[in-house]
DNA sequence: TCTGGGGTCCTAGGACCC
DNA sequence: TCTGGGGTCCTAGGACCC
């Protein structure tokens, strides 16, 4: 039986909520990212308007390059937290059509409505619906595609954007995906793609004309998948969203530092940050990850497994220092640092309890930090800091 | 003019146990 | 002193996605 699955995206989501907001910059380039200081500035493009595509600019340009393609440009530092607003909106007005609906990131999703055709029409007409929906509600364009697949679904919606509407009828999907490039399949990024144009594979046509085993010989296990994908075959179910596995937090250095105090000084913010968000989440770390990238770009992390898991920054901080002794590094210049907690569990699971005889203070640390919390949640985050972090430098928000 | 920050998944190799 | 194979867990790095 066939199924209709739909995938939702929302047109350069972050920009078009900042113009949503902001009516003075509507119809003029929008560049959602770092700070880009004449040029000068580290870090990329988050997102940008389509009026900023015109002059070249596009996500994951670093934000330097952007400044001289575009320095007339309104540049905008992201505002997560509003695009996490506007974001529950959009799932509201999808969860109408279907209760199928699985996230793909803030601002995309795929819907199973093969059930939902009597109820609101074939997909043509649920796609059509959602679209003005979000218009009509929120101010916003999303493009859709349409297939017996959420692989065929994804590449539909890509296609035409912006303002998108894409069906690819059952049957269809080997024949509409063969022209493409193979950088459309999932999975095949600039490594990939090098490899596989190599041997001389440029479209997914091609791909999906070799025989079976001929790419597991090429990519291993993946390869097989990669294949399937190609030839429209695809029989992933939409399913809700997973727990999270990981939560971390890392900051680029405006400049190169030097000074360990300075790297350990950012660790304990980081580790604030990351415990904070699992307090409000309800959740503890078992694990920790380290990252560190040097100023060469050589990336390194290290791993821990915590004696007991904790949602206390200072737990995490001193993990993460613990691990810091395991990083080679100290001969050269920082550029990154970052911590990751790991092995999630909810707050109460397994062997809460024995914190309070393993981590004497643990309890009342904990009633400090929630305290802390509250305060912050009333008045701004940044309102109650710590000590060791004001100082000469002021606390990144 | 270099290359963010949030994640997921895969792989290879080593430790350890039976 | 030499000899297996399998299974599981863990880590570090890397590819990829938005």
């Amino acid at each position: 039986m066939s199924r209709t699955i739909l995938h939702v995206d929302m047109d350069a989501f972050y920009a078009s909520v900042e113009q949503l907001d902001r009516p003075e910059h509507r119809g003029r380039p929008v560049v959602v990212g770092a700070d880009p200081k004449e040029g000068r500035g580290r870090g990329v493009v988050a997102a940008c308007s389509y009026e900023a595509r015109t002059f070249g600019i596009r996500s994951a340009l670093p934000i330097s390059q952007a400044w001289r393609l575009c320095p007339g440009a309104v540049y905008l530092r992201p505002r997560p937290r509003r695009y996490a607003e506007v974001s529950e909106a959009v799932f509201r007005i999808l969860g109408r059509y279907t209760d199928r609906l699985e996230p793909l990131s803030i601002d995309e999703a795929f819907l199973d409505v093969t059930g939902s055709d009597r109820l609101f029409g074939g997909p043509a007409a649920i796609g059509q619906a959602i679209k003005e929906a979000v218009r009509r509600e929120l101010g916003l364009v999303a493009s859709v595609g349409a297939a017996d697949s959420k692989f065929v679904a994804k590449v539909a919606s890509d296609l035409e954007k912006p303002d998108g509407f894409v069906v690819v009828p059952p049957g269809r999907a080997a024949a509409f995906l063969a022209p493409l490039p193979i950088r459309r399949l999932w999975g095949v990024g600039p490594r990939t793609a090098e490899r596989l144009s190599r041997v001389g594979l440029r479209t997914i046509g091609e791909v999906a004309a070799l025989r079976p085993g001929d790419l597991e010989g090429l990519l291993g296990e993946a390869g097989e998948h990669l294949w399937r994908l190609a030839r429209g075959e695809d029989d992933r179910p939409v399913e809700g969203g997973a727990e999270a596995k990981s939560l971390g937090a890392e900051t680029t250095f405006e400049e190169d530092v030097f000074d360990p105090e300075e790297v350990r000084r950012t660790l304990l913010e980081l580790a604030d940050r990351v415990a904070w968000r699992l307090r409000r989440r309800g959740l503890r770390a078992g694990g920790l990850t380290l990252k560190l990238r040097g100023a060469d770009f050589v990336t390194h992390t290290r791993a821990a497994v915590l004696p007991l898991p904790t949602d206390l920054g200072e737990e995490l901080f001193r993990g993460a220092v613990a691990l810091l002794d395991r990083v080679p590094w100290r001969s050269k210049p920082v550029r990154l640092v970052g911590v990751t907690a790991t092995r999630l569990t909810a707050e109460g699971a397994g062997a809460g309890q024995l914190d309070l005889f393993a981590a004497p203070g643990g309890g009342r640390q904990r009633e400090l930090a929630r305290a802390l919390d509250a305060l912050g949640e009333r008045f701004g985050a940044g309102t109650v800091t710590r000590a060791a972090l004001v100082g000469d430098r002021p606390a990144k928000g």
